[in-house]
DNA sequence: CTGTTAGCGCGTTCAA
DNA sequence: TTGAACGCGCTAACAG
């Protein structure tokens, strides 16, 4: 008597203890091996057409379904890429920046086996629970945004598991696609002075992130470069409720600005609504210029003139790299987009 | 020699070929055993104090990550739990029904050691992809909403898997958290007909959704019981741009209505832009009464008058159903909860 | 083309 | 309190 042929009590029930149907039970049924029926299950390569067909058969007839937990331990792969946002679901979901992004890796992944799922943190919860998530095996790889400092990065990057950032890691080594912001701000403060303007002021996005102090440096620049000084800079955190608090403080300040760059559309449409609520007209008044080109800036009155965000392309492009990265590409160059200027009514 | 002393080449590396970190590695370095190592890593019950720390400063050192998929496979439970939609991501983006449902499962599963993942349907696929997930042992279990139709319910349920709905499945025995549409609807419809309208019409939600045919059936029943004729019933599908092609439908139609319930805000905004656009006056000519109070309600000018649609709420009750099904509750009975009315501007 | 066999990394009895 | 042994369900050599 061999080791293995010890008895079992449930090894020969059709069925296993657990009541999902295993491989064994498919195999004992279509009389064949356990081998077989994973060859069959697997593509069927190298399987003779009428095994095959007593093979299909008896999946259908038990609902075999494979267990995934199984298969990944063997083949070391999880077939589920996640987009992980540090930010929490309140957050994600009022900025249409984030659908834009999931939207764009989704379709990098259209045609491609993986789930792509969605992670992003509790409230008051660490980004280390993503990066755990990330190592425990259940992903194969992630793009990762709205990361902020470089502690994320410096946690991702001696990791083995495929990662692509979206914005500037601003750390060596680690693959990101990214989309040129200071050109983008540059444009949008250009635009303002194009039109006349000279008393200008921005509100700037969350500046521990790379993308909210590129913003208002290609603000910066471009006054400097046109031999003005800002009137005011004034801390934003890429929310509206932020931009509401930002047009407020512009409004008691009475500093008569006439242009304003605001880091993101959202912002724009709070700090344009605080603006027409107390009675300033705009453009006339105050133009106001935005960034993302998103959904909301079509909506709202004025339409706003903005920056093509490239954010669903920035994502896309992010997702094509993790491809790559999972199907063997070492070490991808950063690919970076240049924006471009929309112009509508607020400016 | 027996049959497991044969060589394996990578056995005795201080790291395992795939290069975490096993069990096993934690257990040579820390000088004990394998199961020891697992009773630390688990809770650390039955193990003295410094074989404990010993363990604990191996796992430090290696950086050990338990495997999950192995872990899965013996516990026979994945730690993550899905919200399920079987719309694609450009909806559940855009309809702040869902952030509000998403975030009431995360509020029920606060203090649990789950994942909360949500999953869509990619663009033309069908909601069996959402099922096999869930079959597939990557989930415990989950929260399923905006089925349309039966057939997703009869699909799931004959699982095993603990699974709640979000809306009335129409299929008997499967637990599920609702709210009253039909008195929603009710509530919405009497007050238009409180304040003196009488020429009144609906723009539906979708109809294959038990949701769609409530909010519709209220209205109707409110209107028969004043003793009215509706004006018109207007089919839509609960997004912004059904809306805004009903609104105009109904300006073409020219018919003279002066009460309008919208079965959904995101619709009732479509609705009022488009009317405000034609320079229709809302209430004054057109009285609107929306659904959902959802964060666009207070947002539109002017604000609307809506039924509480309670989302987060049912959402919240079906996250804890789920967690009582996740721990033994056999079968819970389905929770209805109760909308009220909420007063602004628009009706 | 098919079956046999050996683990993947882990939790869990059962003895000691 | 600890260790040895077993198997969860599956894929991947390797024989035949």
């Amino acid at each position: 008597m061999t080791p293995d042929a010890r008895s079992r009590p449930d090894r020969n029930k059709g069925i296993s203890s657990n009541g999902a149907p295993t491989l064994q039970d498919v195999a004992k049924l279509a009389g064949v091996s356990r081998a077989t029926v994973s060859r069959v299950v697997n593509g069927g390569a190298l399987v003779s057409p009428e095994t095959a067909e007593a093979v299909e058969a008896a999946v259908r007839k038990l609902g075999y379904q494979p267990n995934l937990a199984a298969r990944m331990l063997v083949t070391r792969r999880a077939d589920v890429v996640g987009v992980l946002v540090p930010e929490t679901d309140l957050r994600v979901f009022t900025d249409p920046y984030f659908a834009a992004t999931y939207h764009g890796v989704v379709a990098a992944f259209g045609d491609h086996p993986a789930q792509v799922v969605l992670a992003m943190s509790k409230p008051g919860e660490s980004a280390d629970r993503l990066v755990t998530y990330l190592t425990s095996g259940r992903l194969d790889g992630a793009v990762i945004t709205s990361h902020h400092g470089t502690d994320l990065p410096l946690a991702v990057a001696p990791l083995t598991h495929p990662v692509v950032f979206i914005g500037n890691p601003g750390v060596p080594g680690v693959p990101y696609t990214d989309v040129d912001n200071i050109l983008g701000a540059q444009l949008a403060t250009q635009h303002l002075l194009d039109i006349g303007r000279r008393r200008l002021a921005t509100v700037t996005g969350s500046l521990d992130m790379i993308a909210g102090q590129d913003r208002r440096a290609g603000f910066v620049r471009t006054c400097r470069a046109a031999g003005i000084t800002p009137v005011a800079i004034i801390p934003g955190s890429f929310t509206e409720s932020s931009g509401r608090e930002a047009a407020r403080s512009v409004l008691s300040a009475r500093s008569d600005i006439d242009g304003l760059f605001v880091a993101s559309d959202l912002m724009a449409a709070g700090v344009m609504d605080e603006l027409l609520q107390a009675g300033v007209k705009v453009p006339q008044e105050i133009a106001v210029v935005g960034y993302d080109d998103s959904e909301v800036a079509r909506r709202v009155t004025p339409s706003l003139t903005t920056v093509r965000g490239l954010a669903h392309e920035t994502a896309q492009e992010a997702g094509r790299m993790l491809r790559g990265l999972l199907s063997g590409v070492v070490s991808p160059r950063p690919v970076i987009l240049e924006p471009e200027l929309i112009l509508r009514d607020s400016a």
